[in-house]
DNA sequence: ATTATTTTTGAATGATTGTTCAAATAACGC
DNA sequence: GCGTTATTTGAACAATCATTCAAAAATAAT
């Protein structure tokens, strides 16, 4: 027997970057290889194939997100504050040069839409997940009696979540930083109102 | 000399679905041949290559928006109550399965962001004029008193936009049609208010 | 009708694609 | 330390890619 040299998780991380810079179909195996040091037969012993590495890069993409996610509520302050933070955070990485302004996700979703149904839902599935953990924030935060709004959580999840996409989707036009935060800011506000 | 025998504007139409459905580094020659009709060489004789048909498509593609645009605000409505229809028809093209569900800037924006910067910069500026286009409506819809808001119309219309692009990438999840309406009906109140 | 110019046709091009494979290498269980 | 099993290597693979090209066809101008 033998264990793989590589580090899988450093391994998927730089695929999903590579993904996440060219798109999925436009990055080639060659590609891959130098974002990964993997020679071609390497990724396919261990992936399968390159869209094998995408769903696998796709996973780990959420699990980095949803350490992330638990990261912006783990502090003591209120709910509704960290909610703050988190979306400040996007606008953050919306300015940012590196690739986080993207979002493998919604790249992947928007670039494989239609053409490949098991990989949109588990997109939309990663999503939905993120959408819930989004929906029990709101109801932590109304019993912190910090929403005035009546809408139930799961609709204000929802609405927060189509503001972050729709956010990240105008930055890729290249706004000021102040117009991006401005954004951000109204968002926050009719959220909670 | 002799003219192209083909009619233009429908070859760009059809190149433009074919590259809405597959994406455009997805969407081969072949492909575009099939859906257009046309001959390799006959579109490298037009359009100069297939980036050339992708630039076109898009110019077309701002075209046709602009006369959609343009007819959801020449009745004789107040401007409010046209915004609501232009909103209620982004849900309608959401929730159809035809391609209509996507728009082709926000698309092409998300696939060649980075690696493109003119086609990036192109996209931009179309979208820079659908916004200053809603800009008009909105300050035409504050002169008729619709709007309580006090804050500029070039920030609710950056909002509302904002609004449109995450709504078609949430519909991309499948979520219910009584969803995204609900979705929609919170981004017109919270537009007007 | 003839010429000049352009488009159309579709096969051919070379480059690149994702994938496979056999040999070499390494490490675990015994 | 030996045998087994897995990974690594990198060249080779067929398929597909965007693009080119020369011949044929067609029009507009003369």
């Amino acid at each position: 027997m033998r264990n793989a040299e590589f580090d899988r998780e450093k391994v998927l991380r730089s695929a999903m970057n590579a993904f996440m810079n060219k798109g999925y179909a436009n990055t080639s195996m060659q590609d891959l290889k130098k974002a990964t040091g993997l020679h071609p037969g390497s990724i396919y012993c261990a992936f399968e194939n390159k869209r094998g590495l995408l769903l696998e890069a796709l996973e780990q993409y959420r699990l980095d997100r949803t350490t992330e996610f638990n990261n912006f509520f783990s502090t003591s302050q209120k709910t509704i504050d960290n909610l703050k933070l988190y979306l400040d955070n996007v606008v953050v990485e919306c300015i940012s040069c590196d690739n986080t302004q993207a979002c493998l996700m919604t790249k992947a979703l928007n670039e494989t839409a239609e053409q490949d149904v098991e990989i949109q839902k588990i997109i939309s599935n990663n999503l939905s997940m993120l959408q819930q953990a989004f929906t029990e924030k709101f109801e932590q935060a109304k019993k912190e009696n910090d929403i005035c709004s009546h809408k139930d959580c799961e609709h204000l999840a929802r609405y927060f979540l189509m503001g972050v996409y729709g956010l990240r989707t105008f930055a890729q036009t290249h706004p000021t930083p102040e117009v991006l935060e401005q954004l951000a800011d109204q968002l926050y506000q009719d959220v909670l109102r």
